[in-house]
DNA sequence: GCATAAACTTACCATTGTCAAGTTTGGTTT
DNA sequence: AAACCAAACTTGACAATGGTAAGTTTATGC
């Protein structure tokens, strides 16, 4: 009784759910967020357009899903990247962010854009807060001794040091003389040097 | 002759251009950038939905001017922050970026949504590097020993930081129990706090 | 086998942004 | 002052979008 194993069911389509993942993921990458077009990847599927009620409810439900994985992605980002690094693990979850962000522009501005989203969706919060206790993860790790306010502001700069710097060079044309050319991944680097110091418990307040 | 002194035309409607901006303003702040529609301003202006045609050419070319304004409106608020604080100017242009986007989150978010900007405007470009300027002045006013790659470095983190703390509380839903929740200006001093020490040239590398 | 629920289609609706063609208006020229 | 002109604005049409309500098909449970 193969069948009887996923209850998710696939009448016509093998498995659209996925299809129509995969299909926002491809022309959020291609050609931005404000791109996905629902009658668009219901042409590109095979399917009609309101073949997407039964699995998403509405444009903004399948978006919702599709920023839950990709949070699931960033975390897994995170999480990878500090497996290579265990003895800087807080360095390693800003890489791993900052990687996932310029590894998928697409995602990273769909994640971020609220207005397209159901931000009331439990396993969007979920995935989001899970992406988030990496982070907190890794500076506890790296500093046990910090707890608190002290903590709390040490998460929020280096949070935002991260973020904002994916936001910038994902959205384009902000001050592109500012940052080095080659390997967006790498010129962050020295930002994520300065950040290290500026959280190391000793350095302020 | 007091028509000749003003060459904008205002034939039917007394300043149409203000008042389509406006309406933009208002819009934006209240239901966001999404809820920005072409027909919903004319309706509320009381001209036809073609009116702005010759003000902007189109709703893109609306949404850029009305980028290039908010713009302008960042770098004032920040030199006003920093006339205010003339002893620690960096900190306060990094308060006036904040200051802006948390009183105007809907012009902060217009002008970051690179879908919907012109972004080979040159009122544009030249309204966001004014804005970067600033930060870039009052960065080197405050420590002139930096140059090179060390100012750049700099520069990226301080403009990280700042944009990124503004863009995860404009966007909303992330991470809402780790910010400090009164007032969110008062709100980002602590992380100011921990840049400036981050920024100073002796700290690190 | 049959009933039922889910997946999916078809058809329709209101709304949106853009464009091409007219019409009105204000200032300029002769 | 009269004619002209360019710009502001209107009207009407168009294709495309997202949503919904009603059917039709398909798979699964009994």
């Amino acid at each position: 009784m193969p069948p009887k194993q996923k209850p998710v069911g696939r009448h016509h389509h093998g498995d659209l759910r996925r299809a129509l993942l995969d299909a926002v993921a491809e022309i959020t990458q291609r050609a931005g967020p404000e791109a996905v077009k629902l009658r668009e990847l219901a042409r590109r599927i095979g399917v009609s357009h309101a073949a997407l009620t039964p699995h998403f409810g509405d444009l903004r439900g399948l978006l919702t899903a599709f920023a839950s994985e990709a949070f699931e992605r960033l975390t897994q980002s995170m999480e990878s990247e500090i497996a290579g690094a265990p003895n800087a693990p807080l360095r390693a979850s800003g890489r791993g962010y900052i990687r996932f962000a310029m590894t998928n522009p697409g995602h990273f501005r769909t994640m971020f854009r609220t207005d397209h989203l159901d931000m009331s969706n439990p396993g969007l919060a979920r995935a989001g807060e899970a992406a988030f206790g990496v982070l907190r993860r890794s500076m506890c790790a790296e500093y046990p001794e910090l707890d608190g306010e002290a903590l709390a502001d040490r998460l929020a700069l280096a949070w935002s040091a991260v973020h904002g710097y994916a936001m910038l060079r994902v959205e384009g044309g902000a001050g592109d003389e500012l940052w080095r050319a080659d390997d967006r991944v790498a010129a962050a680097e020295p930002m994520l040097e300065l950040l290290s110091a500026a959280l190391a418990p000793g350095s302020a307040k």
